[in-house]
RNA sequence: GCCCGAAUGGCGGAAUUGGUAGACGCGACGGACUCAAAAUCCGUUGGCAGCGAUGUCGUGGGGGUUCGAGUCCCUCUUCGGGCACCA
């Protein structure tokens, strides 16, 4: 406890402020001292079930923030935006009975650790611990009441051993869409070993069809794993040769490009590993339903996962069947032409050796013409199209409206109508959706009408548009004509009846597709979980038995995978080049043989798929979660709190919910869902500013003169963007705590606005939230003797409602994360005390009122509400932390009158004071017999008094 | 193009279910303290008219519902985010 004066050198306060002033040296002094002693009392441990002191009596709360990567760049003050909210409501929580997990972890393989070390020669590892190191002190200094015992890391072995074990887990699974869920529904992934013993039983006829019994064990193999929800694929991939490694589509850009570092990236064919999570699509949209999560996120979500409900239709194709998929059965008359995508596996054996007479543009594209005019056969037009298509990028598939395609030469019938209609490839049709090909309907179709246009291909109408409709494709409602049993049909029921149709002819049958595409799990990287994964001499992959867990990644020297500018360069993951690491020999149950290892590694976000898990038992050492913990701590509806930035929305937050639902279907958790509640805090914002050329300059040396900007003697430019590095505009928390303390700033940021908002910093506004703190303490202790200024006693009935009304609100806003009007209402109270009892008045603040203003200040600003506490309530009251949080008397908190406005004719014309609970005639009596408001209405009939009791009166006059 | 979200004083932002628009903070202005400045404290502060009581306008623009609209409906504008030839 500090008994001398706090100003030295450098101190914001004067030579002459009072000694036991709250300035930034004595806010600085206090958080040291109370968070050492937080730290070494264990203050916010939550024992597990099993351990002393577990309490099963109190209601857990599983808070969360979003995994953070320790950059090297240290934090700026945006980022603990979310982990300051969720610090305080878990205080806020601790304070109302409940046992609160809140812990934070790192997420700490990925790439900028590793191109570090390719630039400087330094270990990944060194340099990743060293920025934990540096963040870990960054939060401390932010007072944030982490769980230091359960925070855990990526890369350390017992944790990446688990994510392997996991991968085995996923690796060992199958999904069997017809099994009866887990709680209810269709669907679940089951061991492989039951599906091996579904073939061997004859129970499931396998892909091909031939008997389990006559397949020899590699047949076998391509049969299991053909139906493993992890599993081996040669697929196109995101090729980024600058990189040096595959992408996930999710990291790559609409324009064809990669996320991080904006480099070219191609597709390609590979072998990688991949994860089945399309088996899951229906469930993971509709499981949606059942989180609370803001509307927008799920929006992202649904669409990225893109159901679509429809049909398949199988078009005749000379002995072939080509299979189409489309939403709009209904207008399968109107189909006059059939689109594969270039890519698509039928199109060699449609084409005839040359092309028949045909009625309509062969070919549009650019050098179409030559191959038009000298009468090339099919073959060499549709190669010479691919080739083209090959080449265009996404971004230019997608400029300019012109369609481009070739004729395949080859005719389809139409199931419908018996009609040949022609067979054409084009790129705006997509191999990755649907069954890459199309049934084109230009009558209800713009993208179809716009080819059909172009290819000089006939139009047919199906669904009858409005009399006043004069556009082109028309895609709304109406009845269906030219569909001959469907004729006169609506839209929906046009739908039904055809679904029903092409199943009976077995022609087809009604399907949902999604957009979702399986998950590409490989990176050829150096900083990532190694696969437990092992390949024999003939190229079989075979997993690492659990026993053998964790595979350890392998020290190297040089950690660069091999970068290119050319796109059909062979990917030379790093690992490849550990040879003795690589190549080993192993007894995997047939005896001791030689093996490869996997050199690939998993992408960054595995580990992230199930942190969460391991907060809750993180020192397990024989699994990955304890069944008990893990029901204790995601008991109800998972966690209870998340909280982190949209920029998740689709990518982590879709793969942890699909880890989860495999772990659930396997019975290893006991939710179907990992995230109950999910909040999206908004971004902080900064000014930035452009110099003459354009160049960001230091924000922090930018100086305001009569309502320019100027740096360094030349005017700038103000924009607003999100704080960081390339703008120049990052603020450290550091700074910040210096000048006034992190109490102050946890303050500052709360108060700036809603948490769900993006806003402004503004260095200018701490200030007022260091003022606050302050007023609070000048309220209670005395600046120039140390001494509290509090006297027993409950105080007087106005002060007494005031607090008492406040406590409701305060609380009020605490359970719902608004804590920018917790903040203004303590400020609203504390001015009132100051008022009543502040240093000017000569009155001490009574008891009641300044225990519940430090207890209400506590989730806020803990350092200086647990001094408070200290000197106020006295060390034998304990810690803040656990302190009861105050409760609202309302028989306290109720007003005895209140002043109500009148109205006449919905404009404010006078108020009147009634007492609260004045009912209606009262209150309508009062209104009307009040001087000013006679006088207003005096000559004017009264039609109708509106009396809202408690909020106003409205005279409508006539 | 499609789907979301937002727009309130000089600035950040408040406003239960439609019921006193502008809480709280910043800034600005005036005052106290000081030789002075800083810090701190007290007061004023949406626009316009008025000495004033007060009146009047006012929540991106236009229209509507209602006794009453920042809040509900229609429409437009601007900004932010997501998706983008997904059949």
């Amino acid at each position: 406890m500090p008994t001398e004066p706090h100003n030295p050198p450098g101190n914001t306060l004067p030579d002459d402020a009072p000694p036991f002033r709250y300035g930034a040296a004595l806010a600085n002094e206090i958080e040291a001292r109370w968070q050492d002693r937080w730290e070494s009392e264990r203050a916010y441990d939550a024992p597990n079930p099993g351990e002393s002191g577990f309490d099963a009596a109190r209601p857990k709360k599983f808070i969360l923030d979003m995994f953070p990567y320790p950059s090297g760049a240290g934090l700026h003050v945006g980022h603990p935006l979310g982990y300051i909210a969720t610090d305080i409501y878990a205080r806020y929580l601790r304070m109302t009975g409940h046992r609160v997990l809140h812990a934070m972890g790192f997420d700490a393989f990925g790439l900028p650790a590793e191109q570090y070390a390719v630039q400087t020669g330094t270990h990944p590892r060194v340099t990743t611990e060293r920025n934990i190191a540096t963040m870990r002190a960054q939060l401390r200094r932010l007072g944030l009441g982490h769980e230091a015992r359960r925070s855990v890391a990526t890369t350390d072995e017992g944790f990446y051993r688990w994510t392997q074990w996991i991968f085995l887990r996923i690796y060992h699974a199958w999904y069997d869409a017809g099994a009866e869920g887990r709680g209810g529904g269709r669907g679940r992934a089951r061991p492989i070993a039951e599906l091996v013993a579904q073939f061997e039983a004859g129970e499931r006829a396998t892909s091909s069809g031939r008997p389990w019994a006559k397949l020899n064990e590699d047949q076998r193999r391509a049969e299991v794993d053909g139906h493993r929800l992890a599993f081996l694929a040669e697929a196109p991939v995101n090729w980024c040769p600058k990189l040096g490694t595959v992408l996930a589509n999710e990291e790559v850009t609409a324009d064809g490009r990669s996320e991080r570092g904006n480099y070219p990236v191609f597709k390609r064919p590979m072998k990688q590993w991949m994860m089945r999570i399309t088996a899951y699509a229906e469930r993971l949209a509709a499981d949606l339903d059942r989180v609370d999560w803001p509307e927008p996120i799920r929006q992202m979500q649904r669409n990225w996962i893109g159901r679509s409900a429809g049909a398949f239709v199988d078009f005749d194709c000379s002995t072939r069947r080509i299979r189409v998929f489309t939403t709009r059965p209904d207008t399968l008359s109107g189909a006059t032409y059939l689109v594969l995508s270039p890519e698509h596996e039928m199109v060699d054996q449609l084409m005839p050796e040359r092309y028949g007479a045909a009625g309509f543009a062969r070919a549009i594209f650019p050098g179409a013409e030559g191959l038009v005019a000298r009468n090339a056969p099919p073959r060499d037009m549709v190669g010479a199209y691919r080739a083209h298509a090959k080449s265009r990028s996404d971004e230019a598939r997608r400029e300019g409206d012109e369609k481009t395609g070739a004729f395949t030469g080859a005719y389809a019938i139409n199931p419908m109508n018996g009609a040949r209609i022609p067979v054409f490839v084009a790129d705006y049709v997509l191999s990755g959706y649907g069954t890459g090909a199309i049934m084109a309907v230009p009558g209800q179709d713009q993208r179809d009408w716009d080819f059909a246009k172009a290819f000089g291909l006939p139009i047919v109408r199906t669904v009858q548009p409005p009399a006043d409709f004069n556009g082109e494709a028309y895609v709304g409602e109406g009845p269906a004509i030219n569909s001959g049993i469907l004729d006169g049909l609506p839209v929906e029921e046009a739908k039904q009846r055809i679904g029903a149709h092409l199943r009976a002819i077995g022609r087809g049958e009604p399907t949902v597709t999604y957009k979702l595409r399986d998950w590409l799990f490989s990176r050829q990287r150096y900083w990532g979980e190694p696969f437990p994964v092992v390949y024999d001499e003939s190229g079989r992959a075979h997993p690492i038995p659990e026993g053998m867990l964790p595979v350890r990644l392998p020290e190297l020297d040089n950690f660069q995978p091999e970068s290119s500018d050319d796109p059909d360069a062979p990917p030379r993951p790093p690992l490849a080049r550990a040879s003795d690491w690589a190549r080993v020999e192993l007894d995997l149950g047939e005896g001791t043989k030689r093996y490869t290892r996997e050199t690939n590694t998993m992408p960054n976000w595995a580990g992230s798929c199930w942190y969460y898990l391991r907060y809750a038992d993180p020192w397990n050492e024989r699994a990955f979660v304890g069944r008990e913990a893990e029901r204790y701590w995601m008991g109800g509806n998972g966690v209870d709190l998340y909280v982190g930035g949209v920029e998740h929305a689709v990518l982590h937050l879709l793969y942890a919910r699909f880890w989860h639902k495999v772990l659930y279907d396997l019975e290893e958790v006991s939710t179907p869902e990992p995230f109950g509640r999910l909040f999206n805090q908004g971004y902080i914002q900064a000014a930035a500013y452009t110099d003459e050329r354009g160049v960001y300059v230091e924000a922090a040396g930018v100086e305001e003169r009569g309502g320019s900007f100027w740096f360094g003697g030349g005017p700038v430019r103000r924009e607003f963007g999100k704080m960081g590095k390339s703008l120049k505009n990052a603020v450290a928390p550091d700074e910040v705590c210096a000048s006034y303390g992190c109490d102050t700033l946890r303050v500052y940021e709360m108060s700036m606005g809603p948490l769900e908002a993006s806003k402004p910093w503004n260095t200018r506004d701490i200030a007022g939230a260091h003022r606050f703190l302050q007023r609070v303490w000048r309220n209670l202790i005395d600046e120039r003797t140390g001494a509290t200024r509090v006297a027993d006693g409950p105080g007087e009935p106005d002060l007494r409602r005031a607090l008492h009304k406040t406590i409701a609100a305060v609380r009020r806003d605490m359970e719902t994360l608004g804590f920018n009007t917790a903040v203004a209402k303590l400020i609203e109270f504390n001015n009132e005390l100051t008022k009543r009892c502040g240093p000017d008045s000569g009155a001490p603040v009574p008891r009641e009122a300044a225990e519940a203003l430090v207890l209400m200040i506590a989730p806020l600003a803990p350092h200086l509400a647990e001094e408070l506490w200290s000197r106020v309530a006295g060390a034998s009251r304990g810690s803040v932390v656990r302190a009861p949080y105050p409760v609202c008397d309302e028989s306290l908190a109720r007003e005895t009158s209140v002043e109500v406005p009148v109205q006449i004719l919905g404009r404010l014309r006078g108020k009147v004071s009634v007492p609260a609970d004045a009912d209606a005639r009262a209150l309508e009596a009062a209104a009307l017999a009040d001087e000013k408001i006679a006088a207003l209405i005096a000559g004017k009939p009264v039609k109708k008094v509106i009396v809202v009791p408690g909020k106003m009166v409205n005279i409508v006059t006539g």
